[in-house]
DNA sequence: CGGCTTAATGACTATTGGGTCATCAAGCTA
DNA sequence: TAGCTTGATGACCCAATAGTCATTAAGCCG
């Protein structure tokens, strides 16, 4: 019998951080409600009278896991969209590809299943992920559709509708790896899928080149 | 004050019907453990002892409610699409129509969300979910672009990874309904999405016309 | 109408898990 | 090293809820 002594250490500039990474885990994982603290207090290494050190609430913590991370990479998008010369499907490339290297595949891929699931219990968290996250995604789609639409790249379209049916495969994409996903046995093929989309994408955008 | 006293009346044979329609609505809205089966049955119209007469447990009623309804309108478009003759596009146009019928218009809409979000939770109901509707439905449309690409009608593609483009619109739309869509102000435009998506498909799809 | 079967009830139990706080000890400072 | 500040702990409290069961009464039958 090894009677450990519990080794307490003193991290104040850790915690936070460590503290999120775990109870995003296990939120994507469960849910918000089926997600215990002690579960998250313990994969963070430390005790849930730690965790209320550092965070008010349960609600408090889902929060704060929700709003780190994805915020950023909307930006980022926003200079890549500013900046941008060349055709506007490249645009949208573009936008695509960063978007997977730092959301798709890092941690933070599993936030937009998370907010699917919980939109409805927390109606105040929805409302800020649309507004900073999907409105602005949106809106960065529909300025590359838009524009290539009056340079005559594209085709005539409805484009608030477009800007939908493009985005959806690739939220649906981050959504599917942690659900459904799981009850596959072959390997995901994410760069497939992605080049599969695009591909698909330009010949029903563009107008053909004569 | 009315002391209304609690008319019970005996209606076994449309009780099970009813409790499964309110707990499928109780589990879309608040996901499988934040419903309450004090709520459910007071949905139904009954108290939970009743409920308990008709589902052995909390997830024996969940199960029930998720097994209903989807899948015979597999069976429906496997129906459709033995008895299809026509061409390739058409008859994936006519396979999403009935889908959008027989689930997008209907409660059952809000299942694709709730196997999302509890997937992880119910390994067992997410498989029979993958085996009997996800499989089939990539079947079905898996034999379609085969179909289509045998005829010349479609170009060559990788059809395993198409089938999942093709699919990954159409189930984000129901999972939108019932999560951020709640977040927008404008009416949803489900007919215009699906028929921006056909139209995007068409173009990426087919062999241009000589 | 009286008796009987069983659908329906709701008070009750047991357990789970969010949140608190008195206590402990890491590690700095003089 | 003694003393102090404060980060960390885990036993405890209590509200919420899944599941039970003795009791009630709806509605049929003779």
């Amino acid at each position: 019998m090894s009677t450990a002594k519990p080794v307490r250490k003193r991290r104040k500039e850790a915690r936070p951080g460590e503290l999120l990474a775990a109870a995003l885990t296990q939120f994507v994982e469960k849910g918000y409600a089926a997600t215990r603290l002690d579960d998250v207090a313990a994969c963070a290494g430390v005790s849930k009278g730690t965790l209320y050190l550092y965070y008010a609430s349960k609600e408090a913590l889902f929060k704060a896991a929700i709003q780190e991370g994805i915020v950023p990479v909307l930006a980022e998008n926003e200079a890549i969209a500013a900046s941008h010369s060349g055709s506007s499907f490249s645009l949208l490339e573009k936008l695509l590809d960063h978007w997977w290297t730092r959301i798709g595949c890092t941690a933070f891929a599993g936030i937009p299943k998370l907010i699917v699931a919980e939109a409805q219990n927390f109606p105040e968290i929805a409302g800020y992920y649309y507004t900073n996250v999907i409105a602005r995604g949106r809106a960065l789609v529909g300025a590359a559709l838009q524009r290539g639409v009056s340079s005559g790249e594209f085709r005539q379209c409805d484009i608030e509708v477009t800007i939908d049916v493009i985005i959806a495969p690739v939220l649906m994409l981050l959504i599917w790896e942690y659900s459904l996903g799981r009850c596959e046995q072959q390997p995901a093929r994410h760069r497939d899928y992605l080049a599969t989309h695009l591909a698909l994408l330009q010949r029903g955008l563009c107008v053909p080149q004569v």
